[in-house]
DNA sequence: AATACGGGGCA
DNA sequence: TGCCCAGTATT
């Protein structure tokens, strides 16, 4: 009978962690601050991708004060591509409540931490243990699916009350003498070995003390129902440039999709056949004359699809809303833009005038 | 408990 | 296409 042992999973765990861990930028400090700053650029998004943001985030705020007093657009600018931009103004807006009123120390409690804007269970966790060394647990989605099929846990990892059951876990086996080996180690194996498909148990250090690997359930572990499918809305996306080679961008609303991020005009399609440009004239109060047709777009978010289509014309008229501005081509590459503007632009800018 | 919130990589 | 990724805030 394979029966866990807490002792052997710590020692292989850490062991394999300190011979194989990847060389990452984040790895090389021990600054809570540039801990915390790519535990929020890791939420959600994957190592390879974090890397180019991270090194690029810290050249330019090396330190909390750096951040705490850089203007917005300069911050999304930074975090431009990334996604989930309320990390970025959460992160600033923790980092200001760390100097402000704690002397510009990271707090070195789980209750102090998680007071701060962004700062959930998980990253909280991480913190403290990677940049503390306590003993703290931090359960993200490869910890529940190592710890998953390690200690044959079927219940559903989609549900929130499920992480619980995740953290009371590691509290018990956590190793109290390096915890951060032992959260990072749980991480890197469920990122490089316990992958979600097809995990490599046969390279696996722990292999030993898994029980869905010794009652061959390490495929269909961990259980996850599925989400529902993401609606589509469809959009007219325009190009404007007036006689000063300006073109007309318009800043989006402070919450919600795409926070403060600018994009070209753009209207929602009711019906499919209905034209648009009269409603320019009323929406942003320009004239539009259509010259080219650059085509249709396509964006998958993760809750929902735009699809746009996507004009180049000339307005003569300026626009008088407090949310547009005419922008020269130089000015445009300072402000934060979503991917989908991103790419319509870069469209524009290939074709040529 | 469910939903909003980006974007890219991969089978 | 659909799933997954070093999740959190809001409702």
């Amino acid at each position: 009978m394979n029966e866990f042992n807490k002792i052997t999973f710590r020692k292989s765990l850490i062991d394999w962690y300190l011979e194989e861990k990847r060389n990452l930028p984040w790895r090389e400090t021990n600054d809570p601050y540039k801990i915390w700053v790519s535990e929020i650029m890791l939420q959600q998004t994957r190592v390879d991708t974090v890397i180019p943001y991270y090194n690029r985030f810290i050249d330019i705020f090396p330190t909390m004060e750096d951040l705490a007093n850089a203007n917005e657009e300069k911050l999304l600018k930074q975090w431009e591509g990334l996604g989930y931009y309320s990390r970025a103004r959460n992160l600033q807006a923790g980092v200001r409540e760390v100097v402000e009123t704690y002397n510009s120390i990271v707090p070195t409690t789980r209750n102090e931490i998680s007071s701060l804007k962004g700062v959930g269970p998980y990253t909280a966790g991480a913190i403290l243990s990677i940049a503390y060394g306590k003993p703290e647990h931090a359960v993200d989605g490869n910890v529940m699916r190592v710890l998953s099929r390690v200690l044959l846990i079927k219940e559903d990892i989609a549900k929130p009350k499920t992480r619980k059951i995740f953290e009371v876990a590691v509290t018990e086996i956590i190793d109290s003498q390096d915890p951060s080996s032992f959260n990072q180690g749980l991480m890197e194996l469920g990122a490089v070995i316990c992958t979600p498909t097809s995990p490599k148990c046969l390279l696996c250090p722990v292999r030993d003390n898994c029980t869905a690997y010794y009652v061959g359930e390490q495929n269909n572990l961990p259980v996850k129902t599925k989400n529902k499918k993401t609606k589509a809305l469809h959009y007219d996306i325009y190009v404007v440039q007036n006689d000063k080679k300006q073109f007309l961008m318009e800043k989006r609303a402070e919450t919600g999709l795409l926070a403060n991020m600018y994009q070209f005009p753009m209207i929602e399609l009711a019906t499919k056949e209905a034209d648009t440009i009269p409603l320019l004239d009323i929406r942003y109060g320009i004239h539009f004359t259509k010259e080219i047709d650059l085509g249709p777009f396509k964006h998958v978010f993760s809750h929902l699809t735009w699809e746009m289509n996507c004009f180049v014309g000339h307005s003569t008229e300026d626009s008088l809303l407090e949310t547009c501005k005419w922008l020269t081509i130089e000015e445009i590459k300072e402000v934060p833009m979503p991917v989908p503007m991103l790419k319509i632009w870069q469209a524009y800018i290939e074709r040529g005038n």
